[in-house]
DNA sequence: TAAAAATACTCCATAGGTATTTTAT
DNA sequence: ATAAAATACCTATGGAGTATTTTTA
């Protein structure tokens, strides 16, 4: 018998409904169905009573039930109590944010409600050059300073593909892919110098050996988005957490190039203290179930 | 969170020495160690304080085994409220022994204590073609029944390797492996026909091409295993569920033979009453959590 | 015939194993 | 020196996925 097992019963027994569920749960209905049968098969009883197409939870089902909901009740009471316990006299982590990304505040709210106690001193920054010493993790976007001092232990966080964005009128709006040649005699809008994802997009032209015509630079994405939206010029995005206005804006890769942009976390000490260390590892878990899970932002279980 | 980390965790914490809880639970050290290390790094707290090599559950430790206790105790409580369920109005099963084994009183025993209520009816025959009707399941050692009808249903329990006993006394007794021809020499005392292991030597016997000069047949395997002992003749063993005296007796290989009988299971309809189903599945998760662990005879968790 | 559930496979994450190293009596 | 715990690496079971079939409302 599984943990999980138990969970996936009282999403089911809830609804009366595998499909449901399944989605509820954000798995499949096969892998739903299954566990539902081990389950039963393991207990050496049905929970439910399959009339038809209808699941009716019956009197075993109702018993169990009982149970099951007093263990997981008490195993998130032991959860709770030991996140208590292990947050009471935790310091404080200070994260240096050389790196935007829209998932990053969902990230600090779900390490906020999951340990309150801790507090965290947010630290805006351009350059990693600049971070002062207390700040003990660091979030950014640099291949490069992954394995350099002062960054002691890195992880990356998730990997976002860029591309080229450009208004629904422009010309090129229909084209699969746009080429090299075709937008050197395109107007670019960039993100200014002083932040981390122009500085990247000026990098990726750097390596395409690529010098984009630069009409207008500005400080914020979402003046980026208008801007290119009213056809005034082409630009740069992470194609999943910026979501440009879908309406007005198509994406469109670069012919023969997949350009990448990854998120890290560093902690600037081998040995972080506890709350550095529990922010790391939470962040790394918090990113990877989003990986298997996109629509979710807890982690169950 | 698992299951079996909570399992784990509080028999880690009975002795506080994780080298005895892993003999105790039958798993590796290395493997127990690193299922606490992940426990305690979810939950983030230390469990245990490591002063040099000591384990001390702690006060976190104190805490999170209150509610482990509870955890499990709840679950077992669900589990046996089910299994209460399950068997009070299962019918009686009829299982037919065709095939004799040291361990099947030991499933016998397990299969009553985990489902007192239902009714046992055991008989004994010694070839399959008496089995009466209202014989849900049999018990037998023939490969060749195994896809035929009236078995619609089968699974292998065990496989245990075949070997020629004979007594620490007779010359052969410091030989690496015996010879068919040495043996062509040598007396043998049998099991008389009637007995399933005692068909099944002589089919092997049989399938070598090889005649034994058999002196004596008898019924019963303990008296075999004296005459053996006190070097009367050689005889066949099943090498590890019958165990002859170790101190007189000694097992050999035939050269460049492995001889093995099988234990099979079967169903003798392909839709079984629930209680026929229910021991079949026990008997097989019986056999399989003996490979795993040979020396418990329960199933925990 | 359109839905819900069950089946048949394929894949991969991870629990468990073995071998080894580290650490403290 | 020895014994316990931790670490590294490998293997393999089973949970989860996709595609498909079965069933009934």
């Amino acid at each position: 018998m599984e943990l999980y097992q138990l969970v996936y019963f009282k999403k089911i027994a809830e609804s009366e409904n595998i499909t449901k569920a399944s989605a509820d749960l954000s798995i499949s209905q096969p892998s739903l169905s299954r566990s539902l049968k081990n389950l039963e098969s393991e207990l050496g009883v049905q929970l439910f009573n399959r009339e038809g197409k209808k699941l009716l939870l019956n009197e075993n089902g109702i018993v169990f039930l009982g149970y099951t909901d007093h263990i997981l009740d008490t195993l998130n009471e032991a959860r709770e109590k030991m996140k208590q316990q292990a947050s009471v006299y935790l310091p404080p982590v200070h994260i240096a944010m050389i790196h935007d990304n829209r998932l990053l505040p969902q990230l600090l709210a779900a390490f906020h409600q999951s340990y309150p106690h801790i507090h965290i001193n947010l630290y805006h920054f351009s350059s990693p050059h600049k971070i002062p010493a207390e700040c003990s993790l660091v979030l950014h976007a640099s291949e490069e300073m992954i394995d350099s001092s002062p960054f002691r232990k890195s992880a990356k966080l998730l990997s976002e593909e860029c591309m080229i964005g450009l208004s629904r009128e422009h010309p090129m709006a229909k084209q699969e892919t746009l080429s090299l040649q075709a937008l050197s005699k395109e107007s670019f809008i960039v993100l200014s110098q002083e932040n981390s994802f122009g500085e990247f997009s000026r990098g990726f032209f750097q390596i395409l050996g690529f010098k984009p015509k630069i009409i207008m630079e500005c400080d914020s994405q979402i003046m980026i988005d208008s801007l290119v939206a009213q056809n005034v010029g082409l630009a740069l995005f992470p194609s999943e957490t910026w979501e440009p206005s879908k309406d007005h804006i198509v994406l469109k890769r670069i012919e023969n190039h997949h350009l990448y942009q990854p998120l890290y976390v560093s902690c600037t000490s081998a040995m972080p203290d506890p709350s550095t260390q529990l922010f790391y590892d939470y962040a790394v878990a918090f990113f990877k179930a989003l990986e298997n899970r996109p629509d979710a932002l807890s982690c169950p279980i």
